[in-house]
Parts: structure tokens; sequence; C-alpha cells
DNA sequence: TTTTGACCATTTTGCTCATTTAGTCATTTT
DNA sequence: AAAATGACTAAATGAGCAAAATGGTCAAAA
């Protein structure tokens, strides 16, 4: 046993960030979780928020991944839009982790976990703004601000996720499809 | 001097509240500021939230006056709409009591002011309803859920106003109309 | 060369106690 | 009689401090 170590750390880390959060996790909780002395994990991170930032960078390339599974390159893009944002959500919704360390931010508001969790933010929208840049080039959709239009669209999809279920019901994934179609693709003229 | 008691009481805690915040005004300060002994407060208000609970109350018809004031009946829905949420915003952050408030949130998340910023919230979403619902009645815009469509009209407006502004240069107000007309109006098909 | 845990400087925690504060009410003022 | 008041109380807060915990280092061990 014991024999990648670093990923022994990382998934000891990962493990305590979700069950713990941040700063209730200790090195030397993740050290003899991972069966490592503690000194080993500065050997492969230089400080317990870089052990964070780069769990944080797996983590961005799963949701990557599992967005870019959910779309279909035959169908509409704006179709293909609302399933990947639609995931995106549902991974913040499902995983341990970011469910706690969003938790964590509302609670303690730990400075660390706040500049990580804006980090993530910042790689979804540049991945919805490439595929938002790759419709424009193709005449999917009319010309538009990139950068704003993803912008928008995460917000969208987190309110009507997390911010409209503090006061009402839970939105049915057909329902929000439904909207997102509505004001990105139609808008209210008739 | 010292005519209308209720008023002054008022006055001091809009100025404290909006100078130190709710939590570090004392009402013993308000009494002081308002001239009145601190027994006074108590036979105008039952507690320092109702007294906190008033100035909002106040400060919402203050809000829809000036969103109302912003609208012209001749003018198409969603250029008042428009108009309406712009001038929300500009109240928010130009008007020194919301400022602190939303800070003191920020910052230590009183509870009391969280509670009456969500009704403040709650206030304007209603208004913006009323005039969807109007607007559907007479045929200007396609049928939609009008609470949700309140919900995310605000929710646009505050993300394009105070979220944007902490990653990017502020948005010149003719940009937040285009947005609003290009989403709300017009969608993204070609 | 890699791993380790004792060690250090700094923070955080748990605690006490004095101060402050929201709210009451008997007394004073009008 | 009605309205206003501020001394008073119970509860909350926070300053101050000792003890414990924590992130990070590094000389020794493997």
């Amino acid at each position: 046993m014991a024999i990648d170590r670093k990923q022994n750390i990382i998934d000891a880390a990962t493990k305590s960030f979700s069950l713990f959060g941040y700063k209730a996790t200790t090195i030397e909780q993740v050290a003899k979780l991972a069966n490592v002395g503690k000194g080993t994990i500065y050997t492969f991170f230089k400080s317990k928020e870089d052990l964070l930032d780069e769990i944080i960078s797996s983590v961005i390339v799963e949701i990557k991944e599992t967005a870019e599974h959910a779309m279909d390159p035959d169908r509409p893009f704006l179709e293909n839009a609302h399933r990947a944002l639609y995931r995106i959500a549902e991974f913040r919704k499902q995983h341990p982790l970011t469910i706690k360390l969003l938790q964590e931010i509302r609670d303690i508001g730990t400075p660390a976990v706040q500049e990580v969790m804006k980090r993530l933010d910042r790689a979804i929208i540049a991945f919805i703004r490439e595929k938002i840049d790759n419709a424009i080039k193709k005449g999917e959709i009319r010309n538009c601000d990139s950068e704003i239009t993803a912008f928008l669209m995460l917000k969208m999809y987190i309110a009507l996720n997390f911010d409209w279920e503090k006061e009402h019901e839970p939105l049915p994934k057909e329902k929000i499809a439904e909207l997102f179609e509505l004001y990105f693709l139609k808008g209210l003229s008739k």
C-alpha cells in the first residue's frame, strides 16, 4: 500500500474538506488519513491553500468533462447550452465538496475558499463563453458579447437553482429549460 | 422644537443606521440624536427591529415612487421595465442606508438586517410583477410566469450592476439597457 | 533521496469578568 | 390625565488572557 503518496493525500484532503470544510480540517488530520507524515504533504504542496487549489483544479476538469458529455454536436446551440449549464448546476448541488465549501462561504466566509470558488466560477464562464463564441462563428446565434452572456447564463442558472428555492418550491428541470429558452432564445416580444 | 417626536426618532435612526449600521447603533444613541428620552422610542416602536422595519417600509414606498416616476405610459413595456429597474439599482447603489445595510449583511450578516432586506427585495419583485401582469393583459408581451420573470429581471440587474463590477469595469447605462432588451425582448435567435 | 515528526511562531479557542445594551416601569413633567 | 423620561434589570457583548491547536520548517532517520 501507499504507492501513490500524492494521490493519497489528495484523496484524504478531498474527503476531509467535504466532511468538515476547509477551515476545520487540519494538515495533521489529512496526513493521518493519507497515512503519511505531515512533512510529506509539504513536499507535494507548498501550503494548505495550494492543496485546496489543486483539488479544485481537478473539480474544474471534472465539471468541464461532465458538461461536455451532456452536449450533442447535432443539437442546436441553445439546447446544448441548457444541458451543459443544467449539469453544472446539478454538479454543484450534489458534489459533497462544492456543497460543503459553498456552505462554508455562507457561514464563515473563509477567504481562501471564496477565492477558490471564484476561480471555479471563472472557469465555468470561460467554458460557456467558448461555446458561445463557436455558436456565433457558426452563425447559430446572433452576435453578442460572449463574456457577458456567459456570465448572465451562469447567474440565471444559479438564481433558478439555488436562490429561487430560498423562498419557493424548487423548479423542475423542464421549467428551467423552458425559461432558458424563453429568455435566451425567443425573448418576450410577440 | 421637538414637535413631531416620532419623525425625529425616525430621522435620527435613519441617520445612525446609515452611518454606523444597524448593529452598531444603540437605542440610547438614537434617543440622544432625536432629543428624546430612551423610553419615548418605545412608545412609538415596540423594538429596535420594529424601528428598522418602519424605516425600510418608507424606503420601499420611496423606491416604488422613484420607479413609477421613471416610467412613461406612452412608451413600450420593456423600455419602462428597464427604466424602473435601472432606477431601483441606482437607488440601492446611492442611498446611504441601503449601502450600509448591504455592507453589514456581507460583513457580519446581522439576521434582522438580512430579514429586512429580503422584504425589500420581495417588495421590488412584487412591484415589477404587477407591471408584467399589466403588460401581459394588454398584450404587450407574450404570456409568461410573472413571478419568475420579475425575479429574474431583478437578479439580472443586481448581477449587472453589482456582481459584474467585482471582476470587471462597470457597465455603462446604455450597455445594460441593450443587454436587457436583447435577453428579455429579442432573445439570441436570428 | 525521500520521508518524517519534533519543533517554532502564530492563531485560535475557551474562559472570565466588566461593560454595554435592549427593553421596562415607577416617577416626573406637561 | 397623558406623555415623557431615565434609572434599573436581565441578557448580550467584548476585552483580556492563558492554554491549546495549527500551519509550516528542518535536522534527523529511513
